[in-house]
DNA sequence: CGGAACTGTTGCAATGTTGTCATAGTAGCA
DNA sequence: TGCTACTATGACAACATTGCAACAGTTCCG
């Protein structure tokens, strides 16, 4: 086995022209199935595989697409590559990771040059590098096709898959104020992201259907991080009412509500319900087990691939998310005398 | 800006060779600052950014070197891809993520067939790839560097970067030893890896070095994930005389035996303590946070994309690990009494 | 039966960069 | 002065593949 194999070697092998030996390789058609089998037969023989280098020089496509985020989630962005990974392996493509720094002044540039150099043929993208101005205009300029996961800003300038953030929310929202919980704690997530605003969105949404009033000293800051779910937290136990149930836009945050809870002995869920958002394997893993919302983040990511692969035509795909009710939630440990019907 | 800048046009712009463009590129000698400038001005006109397929195709370097792993723990990993995407960005070096399947009996074609594809001029390979015999045999035949992290088998053949699994462990389990406990339940990693088998290793020395045997009641398979650290806990609490120690062989595992514990009242650490391995992030967000051995992950990371740039003399790298403290371990609940000096 | 459309294959040009070899000018030194 | 060594640049081939235009042979159709 040579060290290195030629398409002019197979051919040789072969007894074709190199040009026939480039159509097995593409699966052009016009091609009869003797030669394609004496090609085959030829290649295998010889260990060949084709450079992509030279198949980018001469071709126009490259069979590579990058991924290009700056999240810092691990369990989130396992699932965005894993994703994005089998689809692409399924259609033969290559899978470029390429993070980056959205605060960086020169991030757009840096995309640009990355995409120069690797001449990737689209570009999946994922939050919150899908609202950085200056990566979406460097791929626009350069005219190759992307797609988004959870955009914030819906301007219909490419395709994206997200999910409805805000009646995600507004479920579980509801779900807590429905077994009787009026005094919601909720944390909001980075302000990077813009699915931290729809969040926020559908929880007061969900609160004013009932007619309860928001309370700004049961909204917190957070950053998508435990520690901020830790400070969230601290902040609201130390308020003259604090709130029966605690909601955190997403797990990490959830897990650091846990953990205050647990260090105070504060009995969960029966004198505080938390839940979270994402499903991530951490509410799983956590004591008691979250409730959440279950975002499907690894489909976001095979649908975004499926996307870039697809017609071209633009094109925008919700999926579905689900409530997840695991052992963090109960009744509230004083509850107010309900009103309304029992359901 | 034109859609596609070339070296031709940009040594056109600047009045000379493209040769001598090509040299600017790459920081060779024997270019006058003036010329460097002129070139450089004209490189920036044009946004001109060098394809990196041609470059491959007719040098000798790529520029790339991929990461190959087979690892379902996602803290884990990205740890291990932030590391090597530092180095790597650092260097000017793309970093191109592949997973494989240690199991599929192809992945010693398949990884021959990526390397020869992509050019890449070196290889980190992640545990178990670390072990995978296809594939270093594929690695080794196509002649190309490659560094391994963590390799269970520690022949000559390549640089590696490690731990010491086995001092790691005997060090945990010896301070559940000094603090009185002598029934100390382990479970064991997933089988793949040889890292699972140090650290049992390390456990048996640290019990015998006090004249304790070996039960093996109190040593349960494991497969490094949270579902095999709760059946694990299950088996010991059923004993007859449950350890009153348990030592995971990584956090996620050593969450799941948290789980176990909560859900049966069992109060942790008065009447169990629990230890784990990594330190992963999980270690921090669990309750209560795990006492745990540091594996600096990342550096082991970073430092394997070093040695892959350095001379290419075979270095094997030892990292210091670390026993971290938290509220996890306490003395055990019905201590035997202590002969030793309190200490 | 003549031409058009289709099928399967070929040869050559083109892609954008680096390696090799060549060239020319300059400086150091005996 | 002549020789060597070094600096700075250029011309051209080479890399491995695909796109394009072309070609011969076959089928279809009026």
């Amino acid at each position: 086995m040579n060290p290195r194999a030629n398409i002019r070697d197979v051919a040789k092998l072969a007894g074709v022209a190199v040009k026939t030996v480039s159509r097995v390789l593409n699966d052009h058609p016009y091609v009869s199935a003797a030669t394609k089998a004496k090609v085959d037969a030829a290649m295998s023989e010889l260990g060949f595989s084709p450079s992509i280098a030279a198949r980018i020089l001469a071709g126009t496509k490259s069979g590579q697409i990058a991924l290009i985020y700056d999240n810092h989630s691990p369990y989130y962005m396992h699932q965005i590559m894993q994703g994005c990974w089998d689809r692409c392996h399924q259609e033969g493509m290559r899978l470029i990771a390429q993070p980056v720094d959205v605060a960086d002044p020169d991030v757009g540039e840096q995309v640009r040059g990355m995409v120069r150099q690797t001449h990737v043929d689209g570009a999946i993208l994922s939050s919150p590098v899908t609202d950085c101005v200056p990566v979406l205009n460097a791929l626009e300029a350069l005219n190759i096709p992307f797609v988004r996961i959870s955009p914030g800003t819906n301007h219909a300038l490419t395709s994206s898959v997200f999910m409805d953030d805000m009646q995600a929310a507004d479920d579980m929202t509801t779900k807590l104020i429905n077994i009787g919980h009026r005094r919601i704690g909720f944390i909001k997530g980075h302000p990077n992201h813009k699915a931290s605003t729809e969040r926020q969105a559908g929880y007061e949404r969900a609160l004013g259907r009932v007619g309860i009033s928001v309370d700004s000293d049961l909204i917190a800051e957070g950053r998508f991080d435990f520690e901020s779910g830790v400070s969230a937290t601290e902040q609201f136990l130390s308020l003259k009412h604090p709130p029966t149930a605690i909601f955190a836009s997403n797990d990490d945050m959830a897990s650091g509500v846990l953990a205050v809870a647990h260090r105070r002995g504060i009995q969960i869920p029966e004198q505080l319900s938390v839940v979270g958002f994402d499903d991530t394997t951490l509410a799983r893993v956590v004591w008691p087990p979250l409730t959440t919302v279950r975002q499907p983040v690894r489909d976001l990511a095979s649908t975004a691939a499926d996307l870039l692969f697809g017609e071209g035509g633009i094109e925008h795909r919700r999926l579905p998310h689900e409530l997840i009710s695991r052992e963090s939630v109960a009744p509230p440990y004083s509850p107010y005398p309900k009103k309304s019907k029992k359901s």
